[in-house]
DNA sequence: ATTCTCACA
DNA sequence: TGTGAGGA
């Protein structure tokens, strides 16, 4: 499965994410209404983040930190995906980015194991262990 | 037990 | 944004 795949597999239920971004269930899913978001549905109606997901969420945390309102940052997510064509690019700003994520990546690995480890402690679980299992091979 | 939608003292 | 009701 290449990386690619792997960080857009929809993976996590909302009790992970909340603890992973720090942002409320309430203020996720108002995110989503207004578009930032898409995050995909399990069968039960219930919401299945991707590492993108969280990258995506933990930038709208900050952007919302520096007080920039849901169009605002709605209008500077999808230039993102969309200055491939623009033009110059400050290098100082690509790599600020490549290193936000990878912290992220950090962060982010720390927190799944804990929230593994718990699972498995508390014996009880389905979709964790089994999906999640694969990236801590 | 958890998450979902909807609505508002 | 928080919170509680009523379902799944």
């Amino acid at each position: 499965m290449s990386d690619l795949n792997r960080r857009s597999t929809p993976l996590f239920p909302m009790s992970i994410i909340t603890s992973l971004t720090d942002l409320t269930a309430r203020q996720i899913r108002y995110y989503e209404e207004n578009g930032l978001v898409h995050p995909a549905r399990s069968k039960g109606n219930r919401r299945l983040f991707s590492f993108n997901d969280v990258d995506r969420l933990l930038e709208i945390k900050d952007l919302i930190d520096k007080g920039v309102n849901l169009a605002g940052i709605k209008e500077m997510l999808s230039n993102k995906t969309t200055k491939t064509e623009t033009e110059e690019v400050p290098k100082e700003e690509k790599l600020e980015v490549e290193v936000k994520q990878a912290l992220s990546d950090r962060e982010l690995r720390n927190l799944l194991r804990k929230e593994l480890l718990e699972a498995g402690r508390l014996n009880k679980n389905s979709l964790r262990q089994g999906e999640l299992s694969r990236f801590f091979h």
